[in-house]
DNA sequence: TAGATTGTTAATCGATTAACAATC
DNA sequence: TAGATTGTTAATCGATTAACAATC
């Protein structure tokens, strides 16, 4: 059987599949390093994110020879190399709308700053709120919404407020210009099809792990 | 339920990636349902949910003919269907660990009471928050967990604290006799092989989404 | 060396997609 | 009827897994 060029060419673009687990890899790697780590197995990453071990290492292997065989893999080198991969080395600028207690619990998690995504603005519709500071980050007046899209270079906008609010604070996202939507509440969010939305829904992830081990 | 059963038995073991889809269809079908719809097609679904049409039809007919043609599927008894399915009928009582903003903000939101998951307890180590109440739900002592877990026939642990207190957290569950952990910290945790951690990282799924939509 | 773990192959299984007849 | 949407097939693609030589 006649083979294609040894080297495929591994800068395409990834399939959703394998950038969905780069991601997690680097968030085990990221705590197992805070951890006081300084290397990781395959089986170990597995056991963390129940992805198996065979391909964890099929997938770090498609971009170079990361692992020492006997040994496992260096986590600072390869947070390194996943970085690149997935091209995750800038900073991000993200705007929350609510600063409630979700959205406070959201500016509070080390997660996002740990991967270069940066809070840069914070907007509330209750005045009560406005003006006040949650983390390092003063609340803005949610009118001031559009503005802050642009003077901030905000490319992503993180809905953390009620069901009913949802839709239209992701109509005023939209109109700002913001191309990608964090949504946190339970709302199905209607946004034309150049918009990409990603609901995060922890009682989903409940519900089915509730049927696989309750049975 | 005198239905007599298809030939090809679905009464097995459905697969993860089956139980997956169908919880989120629930959460679309329950979402549709409180904004007055009656009806909702594929097409609708996948619009919301991201998982292609053909695949959505292929899950559902698999277990029997729940919609129409040319009209789509009737949203009420496509929810009985599913959670027929789910076996997820029945309440199943969870306990949170962790009275701070994010355990709040789980509290206070509807989705775990619409799909019959019913928050039974909260404990915190913090002498200020005991005796306090969130939503309905009063506040009891971390050293109270065992006594609750047994008393209101807790199944799911749901980890709600900083990083820091959450290995521990997770021992003390697993001592109690739960076997399903819920972790919403950043922490890995390393539990015996009976035990099921799911661990719900909304911003690593932010940061995939990133790679997705800024190449 | 002896033990451990990677990198890789091959086989299998499940997911995805296009297409379209059936039928509401 | 005419339009819409399901249920289903068939082809393809990606994920999963076991196995094991290479090698640290």
């Amino acid at each position: 059987m006649l083979q294609a060029p040894p080297q495929t060419a591994p800068t395409d673009r990834l399939t959703v599949g394998v950038a969905a687990r780069l991601s997690r890899y680097l968030q085990v790697l990221t705590q197992a390093k805070k951890m006081g780590k300084a290397r990781i197995s395959s089986q170990e990453i597995s056991d963390y994110t129940n992805i198996n071990a065979t391909q964890i290492r099929r997938d770090l292997s498609a971009f170079g020879k990361f692992g020492k065989r006997g040994v496992g893999y260096n986590i600072d080198s390869l947070l390194g190399e996943i970085r690149k991969i997935l091209r995750t080395q800038g900073q991000h600028n993200i705007l929350l709308v609510g600063a409630g207690r979700l959205g406070e619990a959201i500016v509070s998690s080390p997660i996002f700053a740990e991967h270069g995504i940066h809070i840069a603005a914070i907007v509330d519709t209750d005045p009560e709120k406005v003006g006040r500071h949650v983390g390092d980050i003063g609340v803005s007046d949610y009118g001031e919404l559009g503005d802050l899209v642009r003077d901030k270079n905000i490319i992503v906008g993180v809905l953390a407020v009620p069901a009913t609010s949802a839709q239209q604070a992701a109509e005023d996202l939209v109109d700002s210009g913001v191309k990608i939507i964090f949504n946190y509440s339970e709302a199905l969010l209607d946004v034309p099809s150049d918009v990409a939305v990603h609901t995060s829904n922890p009682a989903v992830d409940l519900l089915y792990a509730l049927y696989f081990h309750l049975t």
